[in-house]
RNA sequence: GCGGGCGUGGCGGAAUGGCAGACGCGCCAGACUUAGGAUCUGGUGCCCCUGUGGCGUAUGGGUUCAAGUCCCUUCGCCCGCACCA
């Protein structure tokens, strides 16, 4: 017998990742008579560092479903593609004197290059990159609409500012209160910026996910960012003024135990009563040390509570008429509500701990609690009381008798409100796609038409923010000075740039028809294609971008562009990959590992399998190069396989049951992303084929077909040296059939009052009555009880029975 | 702080309320071998008085014939928090 290779992954990879690509097998057909299945994960940002060991996480899981929807008759659209625009390319840029373009088009040959030698089933025809123009120009022609339709506006917003660099700078460049790169002072600086109004979508946001399958995690971290909640808005007058002031709240039903109000420092209310107010000065002071702080410190409960009361203007409470004062503090936010409070001390946390340190009075009108010690904040079992007509209602009813009373008396009305604000859509940034509106002294802003889309980003000398906080397209005079497209007169271009999340709020659908120039895709695409089937990606993302790109495609929706409200049908997680110390893999950290050096010393095949063996798909793992290791031992097991052929036609007697359980399993484990069981299934498999000296070739067939999404090539190879055909890209996936799974005996655990004693064999067909007359009876049963009496007989088929004995 | 999640051997992990530790790593032993950091076979939660033994799924309590799984408590870790992607 000529002596068959040792398995050289190297070898057979390069082979069948050359052919895949000349036969374009894993091209998605358009037209197609096929049903279409669509896997989607997110799209990589083309970083220097190259490839992560994280992305092949995501990409291989899709991939197996890729896969094995193909092999299932599916017509699979599985593309990739880039979402090149940001921060670290520009960065990168400014420091190294390089046009972002460059680095850009660098980074994805490079992941291009790392991905192919990973063999995934991708569509490389339909790739798309955000920064390119054929692209960016229907980014840039979604915002028109959004513009057009009035969603996108321009407010005047707070950015971070270093007080150094004389810049703009991101959430992230921000490391507590100091600018990252220079160490000075960031202050929030007003500035005015274009916004998308997603609030007018947070409804549909919501109602949506009652109809697609997201992981339950998601779904609830999407209502939650989105923060319905239902209330009343109320006036309070100005004491001696013809002035209200409107809070909002949550609980109207605690009315009259408001105490006192507090307004945000940026409230309007201070600068217009300026002239009124004793203490302007100490306000003054308070509103530029918050200006300093995030929301996010602004609001955290376990800090100590500031605040300075106004001298010189109360409020009137409308229920009782009482006068209160009014203070100012930072824990109120002035993006959220009306940027006012009426503050209950009795019953909510935070204006507890604010009244308990400024020593002002609470009043209770829900019993039920002792307020002396901590606010009450239950709103079940509460029962309302210093509260004249509200005296003696549950909460939930005094809510509702308030509100009515309040809107009859004309002192407020009844409102929902969102957490969710509306999304800050400029950035003082070189590298993104330019917002397409002009600016004229004659007509104001002016949309760019759709005929001179795209906008193209020019060329300038110097990347770096400018002084005066503008983009660095601002420098570019020529570029900015044009004519206004309304009137004809001299008008200047917008400067600032969108943000990342802009090309990727609707990538999708621009694979399902890349190339078109006359539309973002074409409606017939569209219809074949949407929406997604699957869409794969990090639980960081769960709340801006996945929101995001809902409400540009329910906005879409609306105009009647795509046909579902909804984009994705499924949404599924994936962990993150910790280094081999269990931290975080980081440069500084020294623990990266960098995926071509598994591939070369394992190859492809052995890291796919590993990544998906590693541990539970949603959880995050720490790597460990052993563990991978273990993965190409199972691989060698199996190429070794082809040697041990059993004589024989179809499956063994003694591995048929074992062959249809694992068949079962492995598909049912794949499509629940339990792609470690499933593994571990094949290993068992092939464990069992080396303790009989080998398996027959269906067995061995069988195997190749289970294992070939995970580790296509090794699959590829040995299907075609077994001569089973040319190519199992699309050979059907194995089927089982129950009945032959059925064994002669089982084994089942024999508890003693809960206690495991012991094991005995018995029928599968065994009933749960005929357990609990025979089995008392049987030898081996009573050994093991010890001679006393059975009380009592709990059997559970397949698993165990469970004596009850005195 | 708020929102979401997690906690099981030396390690990664497995387990529709039903025999805890599948599968892999590591380790130990044996076989084969000129050789072994290759391969094959077997063993491997902890403890002891070595048994038909005891104890074991972060902590303390509860529900149940039965709890890693369900409920409550405490502790610890991870992710997101709106200009990183």
């Amino acid at each position: 017998m000529p002596q068959r290779p040792a398995y050289n992954p190297e070898q057979i990879e390069t082979k069948w990742q050359k052919r895949w690509m000349e036969s374009g097998v894993f091209n998605a057909e358009f037209p197609s008579d096929k049903p279409k299945y669509y896997c989607l994960i997110e799209f990589p940002y083309p970083s220097g560092n190259g490839l992560h060991v994280g992305h092949p996480r995501s990409n291989t899981a899709l991939d197996i479903i890729a896969r094995k929807r193909r092999m299932e008759g599916y017509n699979v659209l599985y593309p990739i593609g880039y979402d090149a625009f940001g921060l670290p390319t520009e960065n990168f840029a400014i420091k190294n004197k390089i046009h972002p373009a460059v680095v850009t088009k660098k980074n994805i040959d490079h992941f291009r290059e790392q991905l192919q030698r990973l063999g995934f089933s991708f569509d490389y025809t339909r790739e798309v990159n955000t920064t390119d123009p054929a692209y960016y120009k229907w980014t840039q022609w979604i915002f028109l609409k959004l513009l057009e339709n009035g969603l996108a506006y321009k407010a005047e917003m707070p950015i971070n500012w270093c007080t150094g660099c004389k810049c703009g700078l991101a959430n992230e460049e921000v490391v507590g209160g100091v600018c990252e790169r220079c160490g000075s002072q960031v202050v929030r600086r007003v500035k005015s910026q274009w916004m998308l109004r997603i609030t007018k979508y947070a409804q549909k946001l919501l109602d949506g996910l009652d109809h697609v399958d997201f992981i339950d995690a998601v779904k609830t971290q999407q209502r939650n960012w989105i923060g319905r909640s239902e209330g009343a808005e109320v006036d309070f007058q100005l004491a001696g003024k013809d002035e209200k002031l409107r809070v909002f709240t949550t609980r109207p039903d605690t009315l009259f135990g408001a105490t006192y109000m507090v307004v945000s420092p940026e409230h309007p209310l201070i600068e217009k009563f300026k002239n009124e107010i004793a203490n302007y000065a100490a306000i003054a002071a308070y509103r530029d040390e918050a200006a300093k702080k995030s929301d996010f410190e602004r609001t955290e409960l376990a800090k100590d509570k500031t605040g300075v009361e106004i001298d010189g203007i109360r409020a009137v409470n409308p229920v009782n008429g009482k006068e209160i004062p009014i203070w100012v503090s930072d824990y109120v936010l002035m993006s959220y509500g009306t940027g006012a409070i009426m503050a209950v001390p009795a019953h909510d946390t935070r204006d507890w701990e604010f009244a308990t340190k400024f020593g002002i009075p609470m009043v209770e009108v829900v019993a039920g609690g002792d307020i002396t010690r901590e606010a009450y904040t239950d709103i079940v079992d509460g029962v309302l009381c210093n509260s004249d007509f509200l005296n003696g209602l549950r909460v939930a009813d005094a809510k509702k008798k308030i509100i009515d009373w309040l809107v009859e008396k004309g002192l407020g009305e009844r409102k929902i409100n969102y957490k969710l604000r509306d999304w800050v859509f400029s950035r003082q940034r070189y590298w993104g796609e330019p917002i397409p509106v002009v600016h004229c002294p004659h007509c104001g802003t002016v949309p760019v038409p759709e005929s001179e889309l795209p906008v193209l980003l020019p060329d300038v000398e110097n990347y770096e923010p400018t002084d005066s906080g503008e983009s660095p397209l601002a420098a570019m005079t020529d570029w900015v000075n044009t004519t206004c497209p309304r009137c004809g007169g001299p008008a200047k271009r917008e400067t600032d740039t969108m943000p990342q999340w802009a090309g990727s709020s609707w990538y999708f659908l621009r694979y399902c028809d890349p190339h078109d120039d006359k539309a973002f895709a074409s409606q017939e695409a569209l219809d074949y294609f949407m929406p997604v089937d699957w869409y794969n990606g990090g639980m960081e993302h769960t709340t801006l971008h996945l929101l995001y790109s809902r409400f540009w495609h329910l906005f879409l929706h609306d105009l009647g562009l795509v046909k579902a409200p909804e984009p994705y049908q499924k949404r599924t997680s994936h962990g993150m990959i910790l280094g081999e110390n269990n931290e975080k893999m980081s440069k500084s950290r020294g623990n990266v590992i960098n995926p071509d050096d598994i591939v070369n010393e394992l190859g492809a095949d052995a890291f796919r399998l590993y990544e998906m063996f590693m541990g539970a798909f949603d959880q995050a793992i720490p790597w460990s190069t052993n563990g991978a290791r273990g993965c190409r031992r199972f691989l060698d097991r199996v190429w070794r396989l082809q040697d041990m052929v059993l004589p024989g036609e179809g499956y063994s007697k003694a591995l048929t049951p074992l062959m249809h359980e694992t068949i079962k399993k492995v598909g049912e484990d794949y499509e629940a992303m339990k792609y470690n069981t499933a593994i571990a299934a094949m290993m068992s498999l092939v464990n069992e084929f080396y303790a009989a000296g080998g398996c027959t070739r269906e067995e061995l067939r069988t195997l190749i077909l289970l294992l070939s999404p995970v580790a296509p090539h090794i699959c590829e190879e040995m299907w075609e040296q077994m001569g089973f055909g040319s190519g199992l890209a699309r050979e059907p996936w194995p089927a089982y059939d129950e009945k032959a799974m059925k064994r002669a005996e089982v084994e089942i655990g024999v508890q003693v009052n809960g206690k495991v004693r012991g094991r005995i064999m018995v029928s599968p067909d065994l009933t749960r009555e005929q357990a609990e007359t025979e089995l008392p009876q049987r030898a081996d049963v009573q050994q093991i009880v010890g001679g006393k009496t059975i009380a009592k007989v709990i059997f559970v088929p397949g698993r165990l029975c469970n004596l009850i004995v005195k």
